[in-house]
DNA sequence: TTTTATTTATTAGCCTGCTAATGATAAATT
DNA sequence: AATTTATCATTAGCAGGCTAATAAATAAAA
């Protein structure tokens, strides 16, 4: 078995290198990485429960519990206890979450470009389609 | 700009997910996945400086000072001063180092079957090839 | 030779992930 | 109705990453 020879080491390897472009990429629209998955998840519904963005983020709670508490830290959203169920929380867009937008998905548009730069159009197109495939047997 | 739709988007996605399933793959070995990629350098050179071992893995020198951390208190190597460098330190294998090589490979060998499960033969050596470009771009 | 610059390891502190454990609430069972 | 079980948010604590800053030693330059 050699380790360095499987899809799970280039995995491993690509993840680690294209982490640190994604955290520049979000720095560049004044955010962190883990914020900027989660504000993709809230401006396709916003006032989400915290336990549905983790589930839709495949995330763990903590773990976004934790993001969610740099968002509310920057006025990128607001926390509202869920008037239903006492147990939730609601999580809400500001307008600054809401108006982030546009910088990060520029920023996200030159992280695209930087991360297939080195590959044809083919290839790329290729690419996504077996990340695509993978990702659903990951899940 | 649709970041949901970009390679991009789908290789973080991909990282946590795998992520977690290389920790599983590691602990089933009694190693932790960062203690893992250090031994794999390892076994491939005895005796590497931390730099070297940064370098080759494409980790910052605090992120192998660390992972050594735990690799020393578990007995899996040892740090000895480097003579022709009194700045340096020098990583070497200690016996129960070298022999986890064999259960990590079984474990690796689980983990690459987990992950390429839902792919074809031909699908998986693709992805290999489109992978194995796509780190050397980064880097 | 003396000073300056570079290199190496290390520490501190942060973000992203995780699991385990708590407390509060809601739901289900008896 | 009372008890048990399940759910949700949160905290604590850990590993894997990073940058910035420090101390020590080497290398380079004056």
């Amino acid at each position: 078995m050699d380790i360095e020879n499987t899809v799970s080491f280039l995995l491993a390897k690509i993840s680690v290198a294209h982490r640190n472009l994604t955290e520049n990429a979000a720095k560049a629209a004044g955010l962190h990485s883990g914020q900027a998955f989660v504000l993709v998840e809230l401006w396709k519904e916003d006032g989400q429960r915290q336990i549905d963005l983790a589930l839709k983020l495949g995330l763990s709670p903590p773990t976004v519990n934790k993001i969610l508490g740099g968002l509310l830290e920057n006025d990128f959203a607001t926390r509202e206890r869920y008037e239903d169920d006492a147990r939730s929380t609601r999580i809400f867009l500001t307008r600054k979450g809401r108006e982030v937008r546009a910088d990060l998905e520029e920023q996200w548009k030159l992280l695209e470009e930087r991360t297939l730069g080195g590959l044809t159009e083919t290839e790329a197109i290729l690419l996504h389609q077996l990340l695509t495939k993978l990702l659903v047997d990951l899940i």
